[in-house]
DNA sequence: GGGTATATAGTAATTATTACCATATAATAT
DNA sequence: ATATTATATGGTAATAATTACTATATACCC
């Protein structure tokens, strides 16, 4: 469900704020941004932000909005719902298991735990949807990249 | 770990007669394809598939690669790791959630369901990671799809 | 209001993917 | 084994998503 103007509202004022803290120039553009974002739980791409903005923006700039989303999530002010959106990724392996993904350099390793494979996944507002399986996103840092870091 | 030479010959094996049973050729570039997916565990993209591949079949073409994953795909003869790859989702909602994803149309809804919150994942061979923590998504097929269906 | 570091717009470049089409080849029947 | 044919491939071009670059604009501190 969308969230209520009120509760929009407030969260852009938090968001305004965070940006003073975190020394961010509060733009008409970032909060343009992150009001799209903080007013629908429909997990919007760069793009169709933009086209959304543009209706009443019509200057603003794609580029900004990627730059714009790309600091906000570095920032961890937004995050991506997403981490392995760069390019498709193949698996000859079918039979059930899940993923450990390391989110500094996107290698992605298969996790088997017999105690993840049969959840209880009926309970809530699966009204609209007819699931057909799940799987389980473990993000963390792998070896190497702690390496790198030290 | 990846996986034993007499496991991927018997993959291999199988992989043939099902192609024959789908009614689809069996060339030496889609086993060649098959076999680099079946021989590791790396969850490659077709782009790094064609670079291993280049090494003893310099001359396979790049779109021989998408197309035929794209084919085997269908088939279900591999998987996707990331449905999510054709474009980087954003997400202005930090609280802990999980995602309902339609393997259709790509729609992602947020999904909130409290035991599936703190899961133990502590369990297996977390050695190399550090887990940051986890996401669930739940794959299925929204309303709207299975209607343009039937 | 003026100065300055940061942000934006606009365009070009890069990367991932798909479309198209002429040629080649696996599978089938002969 | 060979000819036939539908399907698959290779090569190139087009599209889509993202990033790089640079001159201009503007938020914020004084």
């Amino acid at each position: 469900m969308k969230p209520e103007n009120t509760m929009v509202e407030n969260r852009i004022s938090s968001f305004i704020s965070q940006c003073k803290d975190l020394g961010i120039k509060v733009t008409p553009q970032r909060v343009a941004i992150y009001r799209e974002l903080a007013n629908t739980d429909q997990h919007p791409s760069a793009e169709s932000i933009y086209q959304k903005i543009r209706n009443y923006y019509p200057n603003i700039s794609l580029t900004t909005i990627y730059r714009t989303l790309e600091t906000f999530e570095k920032l961890g002010l937004v995050s991506v719902v997403n981490i392995l959106y760069n390019a498709a990724r193949y698996d000859a392996n079918l039979e059930p298991h899940h993923h450990l993904v390391c989110v500094a350099c996107k290698k992605v390793e298969d996790y088997y735990d017999n105690s993840l494979m049969n959840l209880d996944i009926s309970k809530s507002n699966l009204a609209n949807y007819k699931v057909l399986g799940y799987t389980i996103q473990l993000n963390g840092i792998c070896r190497d990249c702690r390496k790198k870091k030290s």
